[in-house]
DNA sequence: GTATTAGACAGGGGA
DNA sequence: TGTCTAATAC
């Protein structure tokens, strides 16, 4: 067998060129011989593809072709008949990229790939699961899956119940942890009871277990327990698992490194070879064994490790411990450097390990980029090899050097994002598409100076992200009457639309409701239908509550006889629903009706109004009009899976990039975790990418200096060109300023881009301290940036890395050694915070007090003498 | 049932 | 400084 990624050989850092190793010639060899589909393949990507047998886990670094292997993948198991279509588990994390597979999918086997019934998102397939076994999760199939407003809206009834102050334990707090809890795939009797106590006075783990009951009568479930209620019945009903674990001949896994413990108990739980009839009764007893109801709470506590992942972690290993039969055909793919969703309960742990909880496993590196040019991948890969927590892989390219990345400073994130304008305005002469423009920010927030400016050039750009489409008001009221009509039982949706539009069903009327409903545990809909015969209600609610009932009854019945995309017509407007908009004067109104529109048209793609609803939740999608050229502009989050030729990445400044918050609440996981994001943010640019990052930045309304960021420093020089700011208004001030402005400029300048950037040098030892704080100015909050980056937890790296232990090349900022030419007392001007005198020198940072904006610490060349 | 105002808060956002 | 929510006033 020809084994040509032998870990340590490919990521050694002495294997210098980019020749294959022996085995990549054999394999190239051979890929003249295989299948037409495998041809176009490298020998890695060939391996990953052919290796169908027992664990694989393909290391796909970011551009190197793992769409195609996984899409090739599919079709070798198919082509070589060792599987169905129907006996391939495929699982996306997004809707989008399973769409992509299809539709690849599709392409690669010429025909329509209706035939791949389990391929599809975590949670669809979850879903699609537990309609079939929904009795014992006390479910009806055609249960309803709440999205997140559902659930606080829930779990605000509940908290009022229990006569819990919404104030202090917001439900959407609430609405978190047991979020948090489902994704580590705990149910309310597993959680530890210290975190269940951190809620509302100890109340927490019973307000999940109230919260669970009421789903159950609600015949709902949310996102976590479509995942967690297989898990469940797999673990109580064997023969159920085992049925799916006969029929699964194949799993394959996308975004592997997103995946939470809760994904991964399942992707265990199904992996694992069928169980003989025998083994059965013992398996999920030890399965059950490590979480007894009293918690392991002294493991929390003993061990330093962020208390957050341990539970799961205890949960995972215990799994992981069982005696697993022989693992089946899994192959996960994904990229320990792109994993960004740790805050959303993504475990990279999982990928990390996977080696360990699937023995025999064989590890497949991608490391061939077919994306970028060799400046932004060598950028790229510097800035990652900081991270200690990572396989390791050494990204390549044969494609040329290209244009180096660039790092430009400005004074202020306007001049930033003035100078950010004109050279998209430049790349536009130079016949660059818009569409090849993307700006990448950290923060949503960066996005709105970014707008402002291109609204003033004229410039046409979207906004990638924000609300999805089915969060829309308006969407979820048009499914909450769907909801009504298909569900009678639920809730939620009733309770949503009964007074939308106005009835005059005000709270006073749904309170009652409530009242009577919960005293005759009945639905609201039939307590409804009970009180309008009663006068309980004053007439005027009365009618237009009968009235409602009996629209209801009527759509209900019409529900057999028209198509259901007539019937959420008919319903649309026989409510008043669209008349309600129709008149409405307000600018988005139009817009809105224009979604409803296109909710009834995507109705057409389903069989039925039941399964429309059944998808609805998880599946749609906001609709790009995407045929316009104009500058992309998202966060770098929303930008993983993209690619642009050009790639501007403003706002690269502590505190910002990478996020105090992030770092504060994580440590050094968080600190990976943003770099990780900025090695995303890279890579997606294939021809360009350019880094800015400014001195002065409006945080809250009030301005503060701010400090470049520490990844700057960790760039390589031979890779990265500092460049003056192209904003150029510098000068000519818009107003405001004036010359003083460029002034600091140059103070700026003579500080950071000239002589204060040098190489580093060739060796920096370990606790040497990095080149921390110092750079540029900061003020009082900078404080704790600077005690952060020099922090050892931050800053050093631990000897037993992979990596380079020492970085060379890197740039680094002028060291904070130089004195200060000010003495104490000194009388000064600064241009944000005005006139001062200096009450304390520490190097080149003063502390000023200032006659109006109090006393700050700015570093010296921010200041001038009075 | 709608208009106004005070107050909190300000990171990433899938299914 | 701006935006969004919730409570309050009309």
């Amino acid at each position: 067998m020809i084994r040509m990624t032998e870990p340590s050989k490919i990521t050694s850092q002495s294997v210098p060129d980019h020749q294959p190793a022996a085995g990549g010639i054999a394999a190239r060899a051979r890929a003249s011989v295989g299948p037409k589909y495998l041809s176009g393949l490298n020998p890695e990507q060939r391996e990953a593809v052919e290796t169908l047998d027992g664990p694989v886990l393909v290391l796909a670094g970011a551009g190197t072709g793992k769409t195609r292997v996984l899409t090739t993948r599919i079709a070798h198991i198919l082509s070589q008949g060792r599987a169905r279509p129907a006996e391939i588990l495929s699982v996306t994390f997004t809707n989008k990229a399973a769409r992509e597979m299809k539709h690849r999918l599709g392409q690669m086997l010429g025909h329509a790939v209706e035939g791949m019934p389990w391929l599809g998102t975590f949670h669809s397939i979850g879903g699609r699961i537990l309609r079939f076994h929904a009795e014992l999760a006390q479910l009806k199939s055609n249960f309803t899956v709440l999205d997140v407003d559902d659930q606080v809206r829930l779990l605000k009834q509940l908290l009022q119940a229990e006569s819990i102050d919404d104030k202090r334990w917001p439900a959407r707090m609430l609405a978190g942890l047991i979020d948090g809890w489902k994704n580590r795939g705990l149910m309310p009797s597993q959680v530890p009871s210290g975190e269940a106590a951190m809620f509302a006075n100890g109340k927490g783990g019973k307000l999940y277990a109230s919260y669970q009951e009421r789903l159950k009568i609600l015949n709902a479930a949310d996102f976590g327990d479509l995942l967690l209620e297989n898990i469940r019945i797999f673990r109580e009903h064997p023969d159920i698992l085992r049925q799916y674990q006969q029929r699964f001949k194949f799993i394959l896994v996308d975004e592997y490194q997103d995946t939470n413990v809760a994904q991964y108990l399942w992707l265990r739980l199904l992996s694992q070879a069928p169980a003989k009839p025998a083994a059965q009764a013992v398996i999920p007893g030890r399965l059950e064994e490590p979480n007894p109801e009293s918690g392991d709470e002294s493991t929390d506590r003993d061990s330093g490790f962020d208390a957050a992942h341990r539970p799961g972690m205890t949960e995972r290993a215990a799994i992981a411990a069982a005696p697993a039969g022989p693992t089946k055909n899994i192959c996960c793919v994904g990229d320990d450097d792109q994993s960004i969703y740790g805050w959303r309960g993504a475990e990279v742990d999982n990928i990390l390990r996977f080696e360990h909880d699937f023995p025999g496993a064989k590890v497949i590196r991608l490391e061939r980029n077919y994306r970028s040019t060799g400046h932004i991948l060598a950028a790229a890969s510097h800035l990652i090899a900081h991270n200690e927590g990572r396989l390791g892989k050494t990204l390549r390219t044969e494609d040329h050097d290209g244009e180096k990345v660039t790092v430009t400073g400005s004074w202020d994130s306007e001049e930033e994002a003035r100078g950010i304008g004109e050279e998209i305005e430049q790349l536009q002469r130079q016949g660059e598409k818009l569409n090849e423009i993307a700006i990448l920010v950290r923060a949503s927030y960066q996005m709105r100076e970014f707008e402002d400016r291109f609204v003033t050039l004229g410039l046409p750009y979207r906004v990638i992200g924000g609300p999805r489409f089915y969060e829309r008001a308006e969407i979820r009221d048009a499914l909450a009457y769907l909801r009504v009509i298909n569900s009678p039982a639920d809730d939620l949706a009733f309770e949503r639309i009964v007074n939308t539009p106005k009835r005059g069903l005000g709270d006073a009327t749904v309170q009652m409701l409530h009242d009577h409903a919960r005293k005759r545990r009945i639905p609201l809909f039939e307590a409804a239908r009970a009180v309008v015969e009663t006068d309980e209600l004053k007439p005027k609610a009365r009618g237009s509550l009968r009235d409602l009932i009996t629209q209801f009854d009527r759509w209900r019945a019409q529900r057999e006889v028209t198509a259901h995309t007539d019937l959420a017509q008919i319903v649309l407007d026989e409510s008043g629903y669209t008349e309600m908009w129709q008149k409405d004067r307000s600018a988005d109104a139009a817009g809105r009706l224009e979604n409803l529109k296109e909710l009834v048209r995507s109705m057409e793609e389903f069989e039925n109004l039941q399964g429309f609803l059944e998808h609805i939740s998880l599946v749609m999608d906001r609709e790009g009009g995407a045929e316009d050229d104009a500058v992309s502009l998202m966060t770098l989050h929303s930008a993983k899976g993209l690619e642009f030729d050009n790639v501007f990445l403003p706002g690269w400044e502590e505190g910002l990039f990478p996020s105090q918050r992030t770092l504060d609440e994580q440590g050094r996981a968080g600190l990976e975790e943003e770099r990780r994001l900025g090695h995303v943010g890279l890579t997606r640019a294939r021809r360009r990418a350019k880094i800015y990052f400014a001195t002065n930045r409006r945080i809250h309304g009030t301005w503060s200096t701010t400090i470049p960021s520490r990844f700057l420093d960790e760039l390589p020089a031979a890779n990265v060109e500092i460049t003056e700011s192209k904003g150029g208004s510098a000068w000519g001030g818009t107003g405001g300023y004036g010359a003083s402005r460029f002034d600091d400029m140059e103070a700026f300048g003579s500080s950071y881009s000239t002589p204060g950037w040098q190489r580093a040098q060739a060796n920096r030892n370990r606790g040497g301290g990095r080149g921390g704080g110092g750079r540029g100015g900061f003020e009082e909050e900078a404080s704790t940036f600077s005690s952060a980056s020099s922090s050892p937890d931050f800053g050093s790296f631990s000897s037993r890395r992979r990596g380079p232990l020492t970085i060379e090349g890197e740039l680094v900022a002028k060291s904070t050694g130089t004195t200060s030419e000010f003495s104490l007392s000194d009388r000064v001007f600064h241009q944000k915070f005005g006139y001062g005198h200096v009450t304390k020198i520490d190097g080149n940072k003063l502390t000023i007090a200032f006659d109006k904006a109090g006393e700050k610490k700015v570093v010296d060349s921010f200041v001038q003498r009075a």
